[in-house]
RNA sequence: GUCCCCGUCGUCUAGUGGUCAGGACACAGCCCUUUCAAGGCUGUGACACGGGUUCGAGUCCCGUCGGGGGCACCA
C-alpha cells in the first residue's frame, strides 16, 4: 500500500436519511487519510435509488460535514475535475459502461418479470437453497436478447458470474477474502429503468474520478467479490478497499441503529449527527471519540487534536473487530474538551445554546459566569441549568425545604438569612470581601461555613445545586442578592 | 439456512512467541471541598472453550461455541 503518495478518498452517501455516526465516522476516515497523504476528500452523491430518495438528506449532509469541520476539496456544491459528483447526472457515462460489458460477454439482458424472480426465490426458499436468481435468461442467444430489447421488452443488465473458481480481494484491514464464484449471484447492474444499481455505478464512478482508497462499511464485504470481478471485467486497476467495522449499539448487541427514537421521558439516544449538535456536543469532542471507534493510535493516547490525528492516522492500524458506542466515553471526552475552551470561546459557543432554552443571558455577565461552570459541564446544554437564575428579575417558586443547611431545621434559616443581609449590607461585591464576611458571620453563629452558605445559595439560585457562592453573588451584584434574601425571609414569614 | 467477517477487563483498546497482560470510560473507596463538579490517589475487573505446534502461546494452526454482517431492479 502506498501511503505516501496523495490519496483520493471519497465518501458516497446515498441520500436517502440523516447523516448518522456511522457515516461520520467513515467521512472521518476517508478525511483522515486523504489530509494525511495530502491528499483529497471528496463527495459524491449516490441517488440511483430514485424511490428512498430524501431531498433534505443532501443538506442535513453537508451541515453536519462542516459542523464537524470535514471540509471537502471536491465534490458536492464545491465542483471539481472530474465531476458531476451526483451519480443522476452521470447516466451516459454508465450507458457506455453497460454497452462495454455487454458486448465483452460479461453481462447478459435478463427479461424476467420480478413475478417470476419472488417465486423463484420463493421456490428456492423451500428447497433449502440460497436466495438468488436462477439464471434463467443467462443463456439467451445475445441476438435474440437484442432482438427482444428492440422490440420494447423490459430487461436489466445482470453480471455473469463465473460458474466455478473464486475470487480474492484484498482488504487492508482483513488481507485477502475468498469467495467461491458459486455463492455469487448474477447481480444486477443495470435496472429496468436504465439506471445502474450500486454495484455498477460505484466501480465507474470510483475509476473514472481516479479514487486510490475505498473506506465504507463492513456491510459491504459481502458484495465485494463481484465488485472484484466489475474491476476485472472493466479493465479496471482495483484502488486499496477497506471494510470499516460496523458500530454496534450501546449494549453491543446488533448494529447501531439508523433512526432514533425518542424515550417518553425525551430523552435520546442520538444516532445523527446533527442531533449531538443539538444536546451540546463539541465537534471536536465528537471528531475525537469517532476516530477512536475503531482505530487506535498507541493504545495510551486518546485525546488529540485534529491535527494530531491527522498525522496519526492509519489503515493498518484500524481494528477489524465491530465495536460498540459507548456514550459514557463520548461524553467524558467532550466534558474534557470544554474544560479545554477559554473562557471566551465557551461563552460564545454558549450563548446561542442558552437563547434555545429561552435564556436571556447577557454576553457581560456570562463572561463572569463561565469560568465557574466550565468544569462543570458535560454538555453545553447543561449550562441553561447552572445559570438561568442570574437572567430572570424574579425566581421561580421553590421549596422552602431546601432553605435548610445541614444537621439543622428550617426554623434556623432566618436567622442565617438575617446574619447574612447585615453581613453583606456594607460590603463590597467582590470574592475576598464576600469570603472574609460571610466566613465571619458563620463563626459569630457558630455553625460551620457550609451551613451558612446553603441557605443563601438557595435563597439566591433558588435551587441547591449551584456555582460556587461568592462567584454567584459577585455576577448577581448587591442589589439583586439583597432582594433575593429579603423575599426568602418573607415567604418563610408567610409559610 | 448459506456465505463472509470477528472474538483481550462491563465498554473502547495496547499487545505481534518470553509483559506483574498496559491505558481510557464506567464502577467503588479515600483525599481535596462551600452545594455540584473538576482534580489527585487507590482498588475491583479480561486473553470464549478445547485440542495441537513450541523449551515457552493472548500472540501461530485446527475445531467448537459465541457475536456480527450479507444473501433485492436498496444502498
Amino acid at each position: 500500500m502506498t501511503n505516501n503518495q496523495p490519496a483520493r478518498v471519497r465518501y458516497a452517501p446515498s441520500p436517502t436519511g440523516f447523516f448518522h455516526v456511522g457515516g461520520a465516522r467513515t467521512a472521518l476516515y476517508d478525511y483522515l487519510l486523504a489530509k494525511k497523504t495530502g491528499g483529497s476528500f471528496i463527495i459524491r452523491i449516490e441517488d440511483t435509488d430514485q424511490k428512498r430518495y430524501n431531498p433534505d438528506s443532501v443538506r442535513d449532509l453537508l451541515d453536519s460535514l462542516r459542523y464537524l469541520g470535514l471540509d471537502w476539496d471536491e465534490g458536492a456544491e464545491v465542483g471539481g475535475d472530474y465531476g458531476p459528483y451526483t451519480q443522476t447526472e452521470r447516466l451516459d457515462i454508465y450507458q457506455k459502461y453497460s454497452q462495454q460489458i455487454l458486448d465483452s460477454g460479461h453481462a447478459y439482458r435478463c427479461f424476467c418479470s420480478s413475478e417470476r424472480l419472488a417465486k423463484v426465490n420463493e421456490d428456492r426458499q423451500k428447497a433449502k437453497l440460497n436466495p438468488g436468481y436462477d439464471r434463467f435468461c443467462r443463456n439467451i442467444p445475445p441476438a435474440e436478447a437484442e432482438r427482444r430489447a428492440a422490440a420494447g421488452e423490459a430487461f436489466v443488465l445482470r453480471i455473469k458470474i463465473p460458474l466455478e473458481g473464486s475470487v480474492t480481494g484484498y482488504d487492508a484491514i482483513r488481507g485477502d477474502i475468498t469467495v467461491a464464484n458459486a455463492v455469487l449471484n448474477d447481480a444486477v447492474l443495470v435496472k429496468s429503468n436504465g439506471i445502474p444499481t450500486y454495484h455498477f455505478a460505484v466501480v465507474i464512478d470510483d475509476h473514472l474520478m481516479k479514487i486510490t482508497h475505498i473506506m465504507r462499511g463492513e456491510e459491504w464485504l459481502g458484495s465485494f467479490p463481484i465488485h472484484v470481478h466489475l474491476y476485472n471485467f472493466l479493465g479496471f486497476e482495483m484502488p486499496v478497499f477497506a471494510h470499516l467495522p460496523v458500530i454496534l449499539n450501546p449494549a453491543g448487541k446488533g448494529k447501531m441503529s439508523k433512526r432514533e427514537t425518542r424515550a417518553p421521558d425525551g430523552s435520546v439516544y442520538p444516532v445523527f449527527v446533527h442531533t449531538f449538535k443539538e444536546l451540546g456536543y463539541l465537534p471536536e469532542a465528537l471528531v475525537n471519540y469517532l476516530a477512536l471507534l475503531g482505530w487506535s493510535y498507541d493504545g495510551q493516547t486518546e485525546i488529540m487534536s485534529r491535527q494530531e490525528l491527522i498525522e496519526r492516522f492509519s489503515l493498518e492500524r484500524v481494528n477489524a473487530s465491530p465495536a460498540s458506542f459507548n456514550y459514557d466515553k463520548l461524553n467524558n471526552f467532550n466534558g474534557i474538551y470544554i474544560r479545554q475552551l477559554s473562557v471566551e470561546d465557551l461563552t460564545d459557543r454558549l450563548l446561542p445554546y442558552l437563547q434555545a432554552d429561552g435564556i436571556n443571558a447577557k454576553r457581560d455577565t456570562l463572561l463572569k459566569i463561565t469560568p465557574m461552570i466550565r468544569e462543570r459541564l458535560t454538555l453545553l446544554t447543561d449550562a441553561a441549568d447552572w445559570v438561568d437564575f442570574f437572567f430572570v428579575d424574579d425566581l421561580p417558586d421553590f421549596d422552602l425545604n431546601l432553605l435548610t443547611p445541614k444537621k439543622m431545621s428550617l426554623q434556623d434559616v432566618p436567622g442565617i438569612l438575617q446574619k447574612a443581609k447585615e453581613a453583606l449590607s456594607g460590603i463590597e461585591f467582590t470574592h475576598n470581601e464576600l469570603d472574609a464576611h460571610l466566613r465571619q458571620a458563620a463563626k459569630e453563629l457558630g455553625i460551620k461555613a457550609g451551613q451558612m452558605f446553603q441557605p443563601i445559595r438557595v435563597a439566591v439560585c433558588g435551587k441547591k445545586v449551584a456555582p460556587p457562592i461568592f462567584g454567584t453573588l459577585e455576577a448577581l451584584g448587591k442589589e439583586t442578592t439583597l432582594k433575593r434574601l429579603d423575599l426568602a425571609l418573607e415567604k418563610l414569614q408567610n409559610s
